[in-house]
DNA sequence: GATCTTAATATGTCTAGACATAATACCGAA
DNA sequence: TTCGGTATTATGTCTAGACATATTAAGATC
C-alpha cells in the first residue's frame, strides 16, 4: 500500500470501511498512527478523513476521535438552475410572462411560515415561463417588499428570480419536493384537467434574520428533476 | 477587515462577489495577492478558495487564475435515508411487508436503462414500508441477481434496501424526482383514487460497470422531500 | 503561417511543527 | 453521591517553505 496523496489515502480508509475492516460505530486510528502508517504528514491524513467526514461516511469529533458513521449516509446535490439558463442549455428559447403582481397580504400559513407580522402585506407574483412557447414552469412567489429597492424594479422586463439572484445575498434557505393535483390557473395555464399530478418545488430564502422570498414552481406535467449522487 | 481563519476569508470573498466589487466572469487577484493582503499564509487563502469552488462560487484553473463563476449556481444537498431511520427518527414505529417477489425478465425499458441483456432475469421486488402501521412508501425494485450471495439474503426478513446499503458497495448512481398519478396496487396500498398526485423518487445504483438496481420508491400523499441549501 | 518546444505562472498538494478548541475523564470538595 | 474545576487528548487550523502539475504564452523551427 503506497498512499502518495491524500485522495489515495482517502481511497484507502474507504476500502477498510466498505470491506468492514472498520465496520460501522467502530472508533479508527487516530490521525498521527495513520500518518505514521501511511508515511505522510498528519495533514495529509486530516485531509482525507475531512473529505470522507463531509461526504458522511466518517463521524469525527474532538477528543473521541473519528469512528465509521452507523448509516453510511448517501448525499445526493442538485444544482439549482435559473430556469432561463436551464432551458437555453437545451437548445431551446426562454421566455416568461407575468401572469399577476400586486402588493396584497398573504395568506396566514405564508406569514407563519416566514416569521413576519399577520398583517404586513408582500408582494404576490405569478409567472409562467416557457421554453420554446410552451409551458414549462408555473411560479407562484411571495416576497418580502422591505428588502426591495426604490422605485420597484419591472419584474414584467426581468424574472424575480434572476433581480434576486443578482442583487440579494441569501445566507440560508431550504427546499422541498412534493407532488400536487393542478388546479385552477396552474392546470389551465399546463393545459392539463384539474388532478393532474404535477411536481411542485417549494423554496423560501432568508437573508440573515430577514425572509426574502417564498417561492412555489410547479413544473410541467412528466418533468423530471434529476440529481446525481 | 480583520480576517482571521478560512472562513473569515472566505466570507469576504463571498461578500465582494455578491457585492459585484468582483463581477461574474473577472479574474480575481492570485492566492499570493491576498495572503499579503489578508496577511495570512497562502495555505489559508487557498483553502477558502477552494470551498467557494466546491460550492460553484468560483472556477479555478492552474495558470489561468481564479475567476468568479457566471451562474452562480447554488447547490443543494439532499440526505439520503434509510427508511426506516426516517421514520423512528420521528419516534414512529417501523415496519414493512413485502409484497412481492420473484425472478423474472424485466419490462426492455428495465434493462435497457441498466444496460443489461434484454432476456436476463432479475429480482423483483415490491415492498410497503409503514409507520405506526399506516403505509408511508412503496417500494419497487429490480435487482441485478449476479450480485447477490447463494442463498439470496431473505427480503421478506431485511430490507433489500438495508441489505443494500450494508453490504454492496456503489460506485456511481442517480437520481430523480417526478409527480406520478397514483394507480393499480399503488393506490391500493396508500387508499387513495386512481389519479391522486404522488411524489416518486427513481433510483439507479452501479457497482463500477455493473448495475446493481433500479428502485422507484412512492411516496404517501402529502409527502415533502425536504433538503437543506 | 503552422507546428513543435520551452519557459513562465497560478493553483494543487505536501511537510513539520505549532497552537487552538472541544469534549471527555479524572479528581477533589461539599 | 453529586457537583465543579482541571488535566488530557484528538481533531481543527495556521504557518512558511517546498515541489508538482496543468496550462498558457513565447520562442524556435520548418
Amino acid at each position: 500500500m503506497t498512499a502518495k496523496g491524500w485522495e489515495d489515502i482517502r481511497a484507502e480508509v474507504l476500502r477498510r470501511i466498505r470491506a468492514r475492516d472498520w465496520p460501522p460505530g467502530q472508533v479508527i486510528p487516530g490521525e498521527e498512527a495513520l500518518a505514521l502508517e501511511f508515511g505522510v504528514a498528519r495533514a495529509t491524513v486530516n485531509r482525507a478523513l475531512t473529505a470522507l467526514a463531509k461526504d458522511g461516511l466518517l463521524e469525527r469529533r474532538r477528543k473521541s476521535g473519528t469512528r465509521v458513521a452507523e448509516t453510511p449516509v448517501r448525499r445526493a446535490t442538485l444544482d439549482i438552475p435559473i430556469l432561463r439558463h436551464e432551458i437555453e442549455a437545451q437548445g431551446r428559447a426562454y421566455a416568461f410572462r407575468l401572469l399577476d403582481h400586486r402588493l396584497t397580504v398573504p395568506p396566514l400559513a405564508v406569514t407563519a411560515r416566514l416569521g413576519l407580522a399577520p398583517d404586513q402585506p408582500m408582494l404576490w407574483l405569478e409567472t409562467v415561463h416557457l421554453a420554446d412557447g410552451h409551458p414549462h414552469a408555473h411560479e407562484a412567489r411571495w416576497l418580502n417588499p422591505a428588502l426591495l429597492p426604490e422605485p420597484v424594479p419591472d419584474f414584467a422586463q426581468l424574472s424575480a428570480n434572476e433581480w434576486l439572484v443578482r442583487n440579494l445575498a441569501f445566507t440560508a434557505g431550504d427546499l422541498a419536493f412534493l407532488a400536487e393535483a393542478a388546479e385552477g390557473r396552474v392546470a389551465e395555464v399546463f393545459g392539463v384537467l384539474d388532478g393532474a399530478a404535477l411536481l411542485v418545488m417549494e423554496r423560501t430564502t432568508w437573508s440573515g434574520e430577514a425572509p426574502i422570498t417564498l417561492l412555489r414552481l410547479t413544473h410541467a406535467p412528466g418533468h423530471r428533476v434529476q440529481m446525481m449522487v
